[in-house]
DNA sequence: GAAATATACTTGATTAATCAAGTATATTTC
DNA sequence: GAAATATACTTGATTAATCAAGTATATTTC
């Protein structure tokens, strides 16, 4: 396999996905939150339960603890998240939505959303498909 | 279009991208570099005339030019890179590769490139192709 | 069951970027 | 051709992350 294909294609998804970062950064910073922000809202929003540790939080978004622990102090202080002890192991901290987390994630959704659309626009449903499925086939 | 789809898209895009960063940021610091400046050392060894101007550069790799002057700075000071006043425009100064900085890339390519083959190692060279088909039909 | 190790998290120092404001030169407009 | 505007770059302040080292609790090993 030719290894300048490859290296390409290194190169160009790194390039894109610096672009696309910001462009989403941009579109979720009406709602005063930053693309990470908005990611951990999802994630806890989705979490069965509607809470996550810290850590499954970090490794699910690809953040080390210490990030997440810096993103959640602002969001905690902020009301938008929750701390809640864990019982069974005292080390944990679980975190989840406020009321006020959830009406705000919801918001920021539409705009994701639709930002999504317009960035993903050129792509017919099965090339969406095609391209999640091919991105899961990289090993990281 | 469902919106799911899109949504996971982005989200899995932004995820697989930051462990792909990590990775290649680790297979290259054995060469004390950091995958951003290995990128602008692509870009200026493939560049036509072996130099561009500093606003090229941050344009081609998606950063700001104050991004790019402070990358550049450590660079110079290593001899990685070299500055050059252009004399059809002061304000300008292009940026080259010193021999040291050339040896440093093709040092550092070699690792890049057996880092990529090990990434996209799930992936035939027909879906190399469509994946990079398809980065490129996203409009960033 | 005490000692050693592992896990979950936090904190201080650092780094790689950003933005906004500034300087110097080029280009356009009138 | 002078004044206004645009372009290329730099610098100070800030931000979002990292790593290494620390604390507290849990688990494993002997």
């Amino acid at each position: 396999m030719s290894s300048i294909k490859l290296t390409s294609l290194m190169l160009e998804q790194t390039y894109i996905s610096t672009l696309l970062n910001k462009k989403v950064d941009s579109c979720l910073s009406v709602h005063g939150l930053s693309f990470t922000e908005f990611i951990i809202m999802h994630k806890l929003h989705n979490a069965p339960g509607g809470s996550l540790s810290r850590i499954t939080l970090a490794d699910s978004i690809g953040l080390t603890g210490s990030g997440v622990t810096r993103l959640l102090a602002p969001m905690t202080k902020n009301n938008i998240v929750l701390k809640c002890v864990n019982s069974r192991d005292a080390r944990q901290s679980l975190v989840g939505l406020t009321i006020t987390g959830k009406e705000l994630y919801l918001d920021a959704l539409n705009s994701f959303e639709l930002s999504c659309s317009s960035i993903f626009s050129l792509l017919e449903e099965s090339e969406v498909e095609q391209l999640l499925l091919l991105l899961n086939k990289i090993k990281c």
